[in-house]
DNA sequence: AGCACGCCGACT
DNA sequence: GTCGGCGTGCTC
């Protein structure tokens, strides 16, 4: 039997599959999907099985497949081909798009060992310890004594493939005595043998509840492992190590919520879901229905269709609204049968998930955006929350959109994908308006509230409260009165950090990184100057490093100097802050959302990451520091960033009992945007701005991609730009539009000097073949060291 | 991508 | 002579 082998080499030419011989023994392991180790020129490199094949065109010798890693094959008949579709409309190699299908810790670990080669070389000093690892020997005399030793065959070189993938054990205890004889262990013990005794009235209590797990016993029971050791010791309790999975919702109770009935409007958007699911059809739904309006009722109650029809469930949220509320609602609902893969997970945890799921232990799947990637077999049902956002196109090498997966994989299983927003993507509604997708409505907020009253607050002609001109009279004193009211309040500033920039009064210079073409931030938590691209920092300069003046200012608010703003004016008003800063570290999201849900807080003020989802009862305020950080950037859909911004946050407020007030401050209250998200017009503001990019020539009247180059020298990467520029020219139709090349908006990041070209087009069949050559040149030009990446529908062309 | 091979100039 | 730097071509 032979094995075609996708290689772990990330190039053009390795961009094919290689054929091996499979040995007798491993036949029976291997499938299309198994994670295999391969010979491959002199070394040993990880490999997927593509394909399997009786006989072989190769004209060389077939070498022998070394390992197969797995028990089970990691990848699918499914995901294989997805593989291959993908490849083919995202420029990007196959063997990169097969990893990100699978967890990190899949990704094989390259170590080259040097080893003694004759009994002579054995005896030296030079190889006693550890084996050399030659990729970490820098010191210039030991490359020289290796090299000799090398030349002399007294040592040779092993190639090492290491699975980074470990499984954790943990111990268990299973009782050894029948429930009368602890029962009299326990009367014989002494009355200061407390915890001791503890752990025998479980035994007792919970006699069949065992054999349990050591952080079960230690956590339930407040013990510590000590008193686990002496009952093995005694022979009270038997101890083994099993495999266990990491469980990231542990924290979580399951507590069955009270069923909720659906309104006409969701009734009626549910049976037609259903309806598709139960017909096993393939038909991509668009779900529009304004904040409050229940989509998420309406979603869990089509999870539970699919899983009544005996079919799974996939559902994808944005990393941003996998908040522990999000996560406990749906938990709540399935118990055990979820699995959860986000970025809050370590990798351990994250490959646990994975594994349950590749095993068929769990029937619903919630995640981001590479949860779509989920090995869940069966499905019956997709949903993407918040379908507009663009955390679902990966913005990093297999630049693939999860919408664009996940309509792949609703046709492979016939079965229905709903798409759900409260303001849809242009692309989406447009699609809806033309029936490709089928558009259901939800015009009623669930619990019967209007929605709240949103006003906007034109800095312009407005008193501000304290020094700064952050901070409106008007925003001031509503926040007052809601503490007064013992109620909480949301705000949001899209921009962390203590201020934006140090600019001289005296010169005019601004601080900017030495990397980057951006300006530097100042973050007083940590005292430094921070890069937001690069991660340089830097101290807080005293003087201008320019001209040493004193007259320096630091401007451009972020949301650590409005926190200080608010504890001044504000004396005693609890406030959390969140965001990147704060949320960095494992668990914090967790517990700052808790916090502020337990009205531990009255204030909570963070980035775009406060926007969405978040469902606390108490907050009657939402307000918006600033409206227009996002609104001027050269992108043509900021209008609809902001809108999307806006009206999500909007959202947050009065979602019970309590009436909500939304305040927005802006410097431009007339922008359309910013007027229609104070009515949260979406049918208004869709047909505007589908006007305004019909007149630019923009999505989603015309396809886009854009071609990045980049190179640490500025003149090579401007000129292989016009290279492909011209040749991109003289083949494509009169009416495709090639705009660039031009410097990115951010022209250096990291030092590489970036350029780019974007083409937008309708129709261009012979798009896809032109722009594989012009990546296959990139090959060539990397000798100059130039970088080409190709983003197919790119969500951000700055 | 990594690696070996081979050519060529530099240096003990 | 031998060492090491860099360009070229291959990996089933």
């Amino acid at each position: 039997m032979i094995a075609q082998v996708i290689v772990d080499v990330a190039a053009r030419q390795t961009d094919r599959a290689f054929e091996y011989h499979i040995p007798s023994d491993l036949e029976k392991d291997i499938k299309i999907g198994s994670r295999v180790v391969v010979p491959f020129g002199p070394r040993k490199v990880q490999g997927f099985v593509v394909g399997l094949s009786e006989t072989s065109e190769f004209k060389g010798k077939l070498k022998d497949l070394l390992v197969v890693v797995d028990e089970m094959p990691p990848l699918t008949p499914e995901l294989v081909k997805l593989s291959a579709d993908l490849a083919k409309n995202i420029y990007s190699y196959r063997i990169k798009i097969l990893q990100a299908m699978l967890p990190w810790v899949m990704r094989a670990g390259y170590r080259k060992l040097l080893l003694p080669n004759s009994s002579q070389a054995q005896k030296m000093q030079f190889f006693k310890g550890d084996p050399i690892d030659l990729n970490k020997v820098t010191d210039p005399d030991q490359i020289k004594q290796i090299r000799k030793l090398l030349r002399n065959d007294d040592a040779k070189i092993e190639y090492v493939v290491e699975n980074k993938a470990k499984k954790k054990k943990e111990n268990q205890y299973d009782l050894v005595l029948a429930p009368s004889e602890y029962e009299k262990i326990y009367n014989t013990l002494r009355q200061n043998a407390v915890k001791q005794k503890q752990l025998l009235m479980d035994i007792v209590e919970n006699y069949k509840a065992y054999p349990k797990s050591q952080s079960n016993l230690e956590n339930k029971l407040d013990l510590t492992s000590s008193v686990l050791n002496s009952a093995v010791k005694k022979g009270w309790l038997k101890r083994k190590a099993v495999e266990v999975y990491r469980d990231p919702l542990a924290g979580f109770d399951d507590h069955k919520p009270a069923k909720i009935t659906l309104n006409d409007e969701q009734q009626n958007a549910l049976d037609q879901i259903a309806q598709k699911i139960d017909q096993q059809k393939s038909k991509t739904f668009l779900l529009e229905g304004i904040t409050g309006s229940g989509k998420t009722e309406v979603y869990l109650h089509a999870i539970s269709e699919a899983l009544a029809q005996g079919r799974n469930a996939l559902m994808l949220v944005p990393e941003i609204s996998l908040t522990p509320q999000m996560v406990r609602q749906v938990r709540a609902r399935f118990g055990q049968e979820v699995a959860v893969l986000h970025s809050a997970l370590s990798e351990g945890e994250k490959y646990d998930e994975w594994r349950r799921i590749r095993r068929g232990e769990t029937k619903v799947v919630v995640g981001a955006r590479s949860a779509v990637f989920a090995p869940l077999d069966n499905i019956g049902l997709i949903v993407i929350d918040e379908e507009h956002e663009s955390s679902y196109k990966q913005e990093t090498d297999p630049r693939y959109n999860a919408r664009n997966v996940a309509i792949w994989r609703s046709k492979y299983h016939h079965c229905p994908l709903v798409l759900g927003s409260a303001t849809p993507s242009l692309g989406s509604r447009a699609r809806a308006q033309k029936h490709v997708y089928q558009l259901l409505r939800l015009t009623k907020r669930a619990n019967h509230k209007e929605l709240p009253q949103v006003n906007l607050i034109d800095l312009k002609h407005v008193q501000f409260a304290g020094g700064q001109f952050d901070l409106s009279v008007n925003l001031v004193n509503a926040i007052k009165d809601r503490l007064e009211k013992k109620e909480q309040v949301i705000l949001m500033l899209n921009r962390r950090g203590f201020a934006n920039f140090m600019l001289c009064r005296e010169c005019g210079f601004v601080l900017k990184c030495p990397n980057c073409d951006v300006s530097l931030n100042l973050h007083k938590d940590t005292n430094s100057m921070q890069c937001h691209y690069c991660g340089h920092t830097e101290p807080i300069p005293q003087r201008c490093p320019n001209c040493q003046s004193s007259q320096i200012r630091f401007l451009g608010t972020g949301t650590q100097k409005v926190q200080e703003e608010l504890e001044e004016l504000l004396p005693g008003a609890r406030i959390l802050r969140m965001d990147v800063d704060t949320t960095r570290r494992k668990g914090s999201y967790k517990r700052i959302l808790d916090a502020f849900g337990n009205h531990e807080a009255d204030i909570l003020l963070g980035t775009q990451m406060i926007a969405k989802g978040l469902d606390f009862p108490n907050v009657t305020l939402v307000g918006v520091i600033n409206a227009d950080t996002g609104l001027w950037i050269s992108d043509y859909n900021a209008s609809e960033k902001t809108f999307e911004l806006l009206t999500q946050v909007a959202g947050r407020a009065g979602r019970a009992e309590k009436e909500g007030e939304v305040m927005i401050q802006t410097y431009n209250p007339d922008h359309y945007a910013i007027q229609l998200a104070k009515t949260q017009d979406y049918e208004r503001f869709y047909a505007y701005e589908m006007n305004v990019r019909h007149a630019g020539n923009y999505p989603p009247y015309f396809f886009t991609v854009l071609i990045s180059i980049a190179s640490k020298k500025e003149q090579n990467a401007a000129r292989e730009a016009f290279r492909i520029k011209r040749f991109l020219m003289q083949r494509l139709h009169q009416e495709t539009i090639i705009l660039g090349p031009s410097p990115s908006a951010i022209s250096r990041v990291k030092n590489q000097y970036y350029y780019q070209i974007l083409v937008k087009y309708k129709k261009e069949p012979n798009l896809n073949e032109l722009l594989h050559h012009v990546q296959d040149s990139a090959q060539e030009a990397k000798k100059y060291g130039l970088s080409i990446y190709i983003d197919n529908e790119p969500e951000r062309i700055m």
